[in-house]
DNA sequence: GTTAAAATGTACGAACTAGTCCGTTTTCGC
DNA sequence: GCGAAAACGGACTAGTTCGTACATTTTAAC
């Protein structure tokens, strides 16, 4: 959501086209992520933004179209970072345990992140499937932990005839769930699920779960 | 939501009112666990259920409180089956893979619980923290954990020091994303999560998992 | 049988909500 | 500078949505 495009428009300059459209996409992602599609209001995101609503159907043609961008938006974030990891330097076991940190982390850290997500599967990710770059934008995750695994049963650590795919499955539901079914879990288990001690702690528990999977 | 009360009025009688909340409860938990809860209209549930609009607010207040009364009974259902899987009779190890393995096939097949689970963590559990019955409903669940967990340790077949809470939210976690996320992830990585081969095969990498990680 | 309470049906309204109409201002190529 | 296109603002509307006022029927207690 940062560091990619003139932040200030053009000294001098009233419209900032960029500018607005990023506006409007920061403010729809809180709002959509807070709310969920049907429950965020159109009307409030156009009182949060620094323009007009006439502006959101300008740029986005509507409601729809500005939640697929949000989306979008937020994959393509997440994936960017993943890349950037850099595991190659590691051996298999510290990369995965590194990949799996980092994915608890990154959801951790980016609730709107898996909200949106959350609210997307409840609508049945139609909203996913009408973009097309979704699957490109994929595709690296997948790269990245094959690399590692193929190295981990090369180098004997990892047992052999695992799917990746499994693999990162159980990354990202350990993961997002302990984001997505935070509020109802905590209440009915009365669990401290926020708390930093509490995050490190259950971190642990998951880099743990996914290794002791692969292990030998 | 079934067996529990008369299914059919007493000969001769044209009130029913049993009935007719059942009736209204059942409608609304596929309407609320399709379109979440701002997506679902009362209008739409009114037109499906037997009885009038009018019946919707007699018995359950408003649409927050039906939304309450459909979570409440979809958390009994799920716990009242839980109790009677008597893994008693079984080792440590079986009882565990025979809970995991339970929680797996049951969330899949229920993926309304599931659905409606979401749709409150997306509201912050709101309706949840209003009702009291909620966390008498799931003490249960971790009753059962322990004793297997304790079993276990004192056989020497788990590592001891574990929480049991730990467990049963990963053992939950990798259950509630197979249906959770499935459209995302899906339509993401083209992987088919819904065949009774997909279904028999990610069972059996979760029991796995839950297995590994209690394992010395 | 009478009567109060419980259970039910119908029509309607006030408030909200997504999206548009109509117009103005700013930018930019020539 | 000029004209066309891009960028923008504000008021308005058609349709929807939750909830209720008003009225009736059925049940159960005495």
């Amino acid at each position: 959501m940062d560091h990619q495009l003139p932040a200030q428009p053009a000294p001098g300059r009233t419209h900032d086209p960029e500018g607005v459209r990023r506006n409007i996409l920061a403010i729809a992602t809180a709002e959509f992520a807070e709310k969920g599609f049907s429950g965020a209001r159109v009307d409030e995101i156009a009182a949060k933004i620094n323009t007009s609503k006439r502006m959101i159907y300008y740029y986005f043609k509507d409601k729809e179209g500005l939640f697929v961008a949000v989306l979008e938006e937020a994959y393509a974030r997440i994936r960017r970072i993943e890349r950037d990891l850099n595991l190659d330097g590691l051996s298999p076991v510290d990369a995965l345990a590194r990949l799996t940190g980092f994915t608890f982390e990154y959801q951790s850290e980016n609730a709107d992140f898996v909200r949106l997500v959350m609210v997307e599967n409840i609508h049945h990710a139609v909203h996913l499937a009408r973009s097309e770059r979704m699957q490109s934008l994929n595709v690296s995750v997948l790269q990245v932990l094959e690399d590692v695994y193929r190295r981990g049963v090369a180098e004997g650590v990892f047992r052999d005839g695992i799917d990746v795919v499994d693999i990162h499955m159980t990354m990202s539901a350990l993961s997002f769930f302990n984001v997505s079914n935070r509020a109802t879990f905590s209440a009915i288990f009365k669990r401290d699920m926020v708390s930093p001690e509490a995050f490190t702690r259950r971190r642990q528990v998951v880099v743990e779960t996914v290794l002791r999977y692969v292990a030998r």
